[in-house]
DNA sequence: TGTACATCAGTGAACGCGCGTTCACTGATGTAC
DNA sequence: TGTACATCAGTGAACGCGCGTTCACTGATGTAC
């Protein structure tokens, strides 16, 4: 992870750089399926052999691609979230959730890579765990944050069984009652169902003013984890 | 939607079940970007260009498969629901959910080419409205005969200026406070997005058993929207 | 500073492939009289 | 019932295409002495 040294290695870099992002506004454009490395290569103004300079197959360039989405997607949030002041719990998470949200509007296509359905066969290598943990561990912090409040909240006593089905070993979360560590999941999964559904056009002549459904859903979410208005 | 009568039209009718059988069996060991016509006309023991008397293209042998996916989803959700006690509300929208899981686990690709990321360009023609419009149609009536218990949860008061962002013209939902149909729209998401994320693969690692989480988060959308166990 | 050698970015031709779609056709099935 | 014609399922060859990947290569950049 240090920046680059010599020129060659920084001039590698920049290339590589430049490849992604040229495969980037393909995907955008085209979608994942018809992303292709000859293609990458032409945008690039490089013959379709270079490309294997760079990267070692197809294969290779969509993980490349899905890791840099979760990282930016993970930034996003962060920067979001950490701009707003850490007692404000409802603000922290609307930001984290408008970001989740603007980014996806912005790159619907690779937030489809990450978020869609998978290739059949393909398996999400080691490198993408730490860069898809981060907007999950910055709501665990919310959620963590918020756990004192929780007590009022329906369904967090404990007594359905849940705790046992969870693994939250090493987590801001360990610690906390997994009952709560549940509502906590469903928050976040019911987050991107919403981005998702709406994305994919799944709300498309139900939900007549998205920005407005989509804060009050927010708001719901919080209400879910014991964050409450004021 | 009459069953075909001449002998001819019932042969037509058989070969066009079968591709497509053929073509679902393809959809889901390799995916729908590898889906081709040749293929299926391969596996029909077809000349690649046969297949041409029974479908227009590629794109209309895609449109031909999500119709029939929402169509066997809507299924397999209204009998599972159909079969429970009308007073049993619970019971209603837990059968609801697990049917809408069950189907989802047993043809991943299918259910990832409906609620998956869409391909760019592709417009969802009108022939898939009606089919899609099922599942949330059982949900519909059951958040229709919950609406009565609903007064006591938080959040349906009504100034949240949610009401304007939605519409639910000529649905069973007319006359219902919209800001219990935004409650209902939300555990409807919050079901899809769960099992997306459990079909996906995004909760690896996070949930350990998940029939046992995915059991206690269908109470808690149930609780969402006004259904209390017992 | 200068020379000899190693590294590495990028080229161009070639491989074999499977794809969607069209077209002129054959032969079986159905229809009209 | 028999004949003439129309419909339609399915064939086989061909089109043009873009793809992923390999390989032997050139020439520029970097390194060791």
């Amino acid at each position: 992870m240090e920046p680059p040294r010599t020129p060659r290695e920084r001039a590698r870099a920049a290339v590589l750089e430049e490849l992604k992002a040229v495969a980037r506004v393909q995907l955008e454009e085209r979608g994942a399926a018809a992303l292709s490395l000859r293609h990458v290569a032409r945008d690039l103004g490089m013959s379709s052999s270079g490309i294997y300079r760079y990267v070692k197959s197809r294969d290779e360039l969509l993980t490349l691609l899905i890791v840099d989405a979760y990282d930016a997607l993970g930034e996003a949030v962060e920067r979001a979230e950490a701009a707003v002041d850490r007692a404000d719990l409802l603000g922290r998470w609307r930001a984290a959730a408008l970001a989740v949200r603007g980014w996806a509007k912005g790159r619907p296509q690779e937030y489809g890579l990450v978020f869609g359905s998978p290739v059949p066969g393909y398996e999400a290598p080691p490198a993408t765990v730490g860069p898809a943990s981060r907007v999950p561990l910055v709501m665990a912090k919310i959620l963590r944050d918020a756990a004192g409040h929780l007590e009022g909240v329906e369904g967090t006593d404990g007594t359905t069984g849940v705790e046992a089905s969870l693994s939250f070993v090493a987590t801001p979360l360990a610690g906390i009652a997994e009952s709560m560590v549940a509502k906590g999941l469903l928050a976040w999964v019911g987050l991107f169902g919403l981005v998702s559904f709406e994305l994919f056009g799944h709300l498309k002549g139900t939900v007549r003013e998205g920005d407005t459904y989509f804060l009050w859903a927010c708001e719901d979410l919080a209400r879910s984890i014991g964050i409450t208005t004021g």
